[in-house]
DNA sequence: CTGTTAGCGCATTCAA
DNA sequence: TTGAATGCGCTAACAG
């Protein structure tokens, strides 16, 4: 690879010195015109640049954000992600996307790596590994010399730290409300194994919506999927019961499409014998026959206000810090043919 | 935020000099058994990370690969890039993942940040755009130099450079011979404007298996789809005509998904009035009622591969240059139920 | 065995 | 108006 230019060589090759390239670049007036304009015009024509580790090491100051996400194939963190990116952008920052794969070890590499230099600010979504081993102390650390650190998603109640969720248990209550007003009885939750806390919270209110309606919760119509084996396999088994629901929130897209499948399957008739309503923020839904009615999670707002909170950290003085902040993004229950 | 311990730092609270602490952390041998192991519990202690803009900038070396992908929401890259951590992470590369968002601006500035001492190789997959500009000096730019660059999946023809591509081409004369094989008889295709390398690819190939098998190549049957639009109302064109189609292939996912439900929406059956195959990596495909037959284009393996020779390329010495490669990754068909 | 010096590329302070 | 010196954090050559 040819070396690249840099100022030492461009002072060199036009007689001057490099602190005066240095100026004359950035347009200084302690450089004389004629001076300035020779140094630009080389530059430009060199197509010179900056090296941004240099700056970036000379400066304290990367202009970079981290993020940290547990799955890039998930639909809903690459909205997040784009709704960071857009407001990151528009004050010149850049995103460095990791991938911890849910992996505890690989999240715990990714916070080393990201916050020895080369990013201002941090974002992250825990990875399950680190929720199930309730192993926070890479994070902590973070908190404890006050680095610029917003969770998203998939937090950790224990650990201090900006925080933006989505209102879990109120898209659950909201969930099994609708189920109840399309007058549907016998509701079944497809949900997510204990440690995962959005799961847990959206079963919350999806149970309160249904004591309130004097529902009854039946432990047989609750399947918690382990994704490590057959979903489809494990949502079936709500058919298999003798009264099979009629009624299924599911705590995810996937699950509530593979549960739209069992239904059809069996030859039964999306919403008549069965409706379905799913949790995301997805393209699937739309693309589903029948079109598959869903909790609205607004990943790119998510992005936005975490994006936000991150930046307004890193700008914050020394003096004057302010209280950690939770925010809280509503849902809202997009409609469609599933129910 | 409260500053990071350092080696000057350490020195000095350990009355030696910098240097020593240097050696002493990476257990040179030149350092006395006692002085080092002080300073190894003292770094520990105070978990003490070396910075790693200053090892960049010192080693002329980032161990960071930067991608750069037109949309992180299409599921496709996100599967490349799932492909190409997998291998880079093997060899304690990290990426930094910059999306253009298909504008050309955008990649210029993603081009030039990376390029600009941050990354040691890129992998791009360019930008909408920037095909139809035709404008890819920012990046003959960096071939002249030699710095280490991939193209995948959006390639340019008349530029230099290793690439990994699908093979379109046979993909979509596949996908035109299944249609056959399956009794179909008017054959539709759903694709992209001209510009759009890979779309014009699997119609040529599309239509090359149409010609050999003596089936009517009808331009009518032709939907160009224009995303700035309304998409489904373009597919929609394809029910208006008087001989409406009775094989659909899709240079997409999304595409053949409305597809099916503008299909249904007729109520007309899939796959006995109306088959339909996709072009894809997706999620959608297993989803969809009925399940989709698709064009598989192994994202993850083109990921892989596209890590291998950036890194490949990263490796070379400055004598021992290779020609230029272009990978191309075969299809296949994966036929599920709506074929 | 330990320390001094220099330099990666840049910007800034201070001196000329 | 220009340039020399210094330092961001680190390492390697060299000196002691």
């Amino acid at each position: 690879m040819s070396k690249k230019i840099n100022i030492k060589i461009i002072a060199a090759e036009l007689g001057v010195s490099p602190s005066t390239v240095s100026k004359a670049l950035k347009d200084s007036h302690e450089i004389g015109r004629e001076t300035r304009e020779k140094i630009q015009a080389f530059a430009k024509l060199y197509n010179y640049k900056p090296n941004s580790l240099a700056l970036s090491l000379r400066n304290q100051k990367t202009m970079n954000i981290g993020v940290i996400i547990p799955q890039i194939t998930h639909h809903f963190f690459t909205r997040v992600i784009s709704g960071i990116e857009s407001v990151a952008n528009q004050k010149d920052y850049n995103l460095m996307i990791c991938v911890s794969k849910d992996l505890h070890e690989k999240e715990v590499k990714n916070v080393e790596m990201l916050t020895n230099g080369s990013v201002d600010g941090l974002i992250v979504s825990i990875a399950n590994e680190t929720l199930e081993k309730g192993e926070f102390s890479h994070f902590q650390r973070l908190v404890d010399e006050d680095f610029p650190l917003v969770f998203f998603d998939r937090v950790a109640p224990n650990l201090k730290g900006d925080k933006v969720i989505v209102d879990d248990e109120t898209g659950g209550y909201n969930a099994g409300k609708h189920l109840i007003e399309k007058g549907k009885n016998r509701l079944a939750i497809i949900t997510t194994p204990e440690h995962v806390t959005v799961g847990v919270m959206r079963e919350r209110g999806f149970k309160k919506a249904l004591d309130e309606q004097n529902k009854y919760y039946n432990q047989n119509y609750v399947i918690r999927v382990e994704e490590k084996f057959d979903i489809e396999k494990q949502i079936d088994q709500l058919f298999q019961l003798k009264e099979i629901p009629d009624g299924i929130f599911a705590v995810n897209e996937t699950y509530a499409a593979i549960a739209m499948k069992c239904t059809m399957k069996r030859g039964m008739q999306i919403p008549r014998d069965m409706a379905v309503i799913g949790f995301t923020d997805g393209v699937i839904s739309k693309l589903t026959t029948p079109t598959m009615t869903t909790i609205a999670q607004h990943g790119y707002n998510m992005g936005n206000k975490t994006a936000e909170l991150v930046l307004q950290r890193i700008d914050e003085k020394e003096n004057e810090k302010l209280p950690y902040q939770t925010v809280v993004i509503q849902t809202n229950v997009v409609e469609r043919e599933s129910t």
